[in-house]
DNA sequence: AATCCAATTAGACAAGTATCTAATTAGATA
DNA sequence: TATCTAATTAGATACTTGTCTAATTGGATT
């Protein structure tokens, strides 16, 4: 998926082969009249050929002498219409690891034994920190606040911060002025 | 008009590019977060942003300590559509010279006084020449074959042939079986 | 004011590729 | 069959560029 469009798009990234395929939108030429017409070796333009026809948008056919190359117009359509919807660019990033990124700020700000060596200042980091310590809870699960401390104190010595982030940013839920707390399923 | 729809696709042809669009078209990112992602340094991801940026694809605010980048989808979708029409396409062969394969194929056939070695006998490379000799003749003016012969004779030996051929390819007209030949206005 | 942190820039290196010349192939003509 | 022509392939060179490390910049926090 994402390398075919990444090779369409490669294919296209050269301002002689965009030449080519406009002359060849007007009519058909053979390798030596589109040598002239660019200014180009016949080797060079045979090249450009080459990896126009890989990918589908020229094919020849041959005719006395010449080999004519012609525009395989439904193909450029197709891939530039199906090709560039949102839905198409979002595949180009699906086989990124979502998780990367947390899974570095965890390992930066963790000592080998799990626990941290600080709570993150940034927002972003300290949410990836939380996503991380949520999971020594059980989903569904009620604990007294002493027990969430108990939990807590693995990680960092200040387990109210940790408390009072967790709920804060929803991923631990506070019910009856502090005395019991759950992480919900999900 | 040509230069930018290269520098699209350029910007556009790299998988790692692609994904920090396909990232994007989620959310917004920091750099440090888009290199976790995908396992690159900053510096390299702070190069690619660059050039996204240069295309008008993204741009970025700062946020605490962080550049956060959003997509310009707006901009995305302007370019993927609008510049990818057949006419556009045209366009980036608008700068080529079409006269350029015609001057190439009578200067290989011409002598330096402007006669012809042979006629060619490819019918694309023949077509060349005939439009160069045609001019020869002025148009809407009434020639007698002898006329004709005698302008052709500067060209080649073998009027008989570059005369039938200048008929044939509806270059030249003939009138009475011969007697009466014109060259149409155009 | 001093410090910190992410981002950017500068510089170097390596991989990819556009282009050329020269050699080879494939096809058509005589 | 032998020859001619265009196309392609092979090999070489030069330029572009993706990536990294190291140094610098620009804001924000203390």
């Amino acid at each position: 998926m994402s390398e075919e469009l990444e090779a369409f798009f490669k294919v296209l990234a050269d301002s002689n082969r965009l030449k080519i395929i406009g002359l060849l939108a007007r009519q058909a030429y053979s390798v030596e009249e589109l040598a002239a017409l660019l200014g180009l070796k016949a080797a060079t333009v045979s090249h450009h050929l080459a990896r126009l026809s890989g990918a589908g948008l020229v094919s020849a056919r041959s005719e006395s002498y010449y080999s004519v190359y012609r525009l395989n117009k439904a193909a450029l359509e197709s891939k530039s219409r199906s090709l560039f919807s949102t839905r198409d660019l979002q595949d180009a990033a699906a086989d990124v690891d979502l998780d990367a990124y947390d899974r570095k700020v965890i390992a930066d700000f963790s000592r080998k034994d799990g626990s941290l060596k600080i709570i993150p200042a940034q927002r972003r980091k300290l949410e990836a920190i939380l996503r991380h310590v949520v999971k020594a809870f059980k989903g569904g699960k009620r604990y007294s606040e002493k027990q969430v401390n108990a939990i807590l104190a693995a990680y960092h010595e200040d387990t109210a911060t940790l408390r009072r982030e967790l709920v804060g940013y929803g991923l631990m839920k506070r019910e009856g002025g502090g005395g019991s707390y759950w992480r919900e399923e999900r």
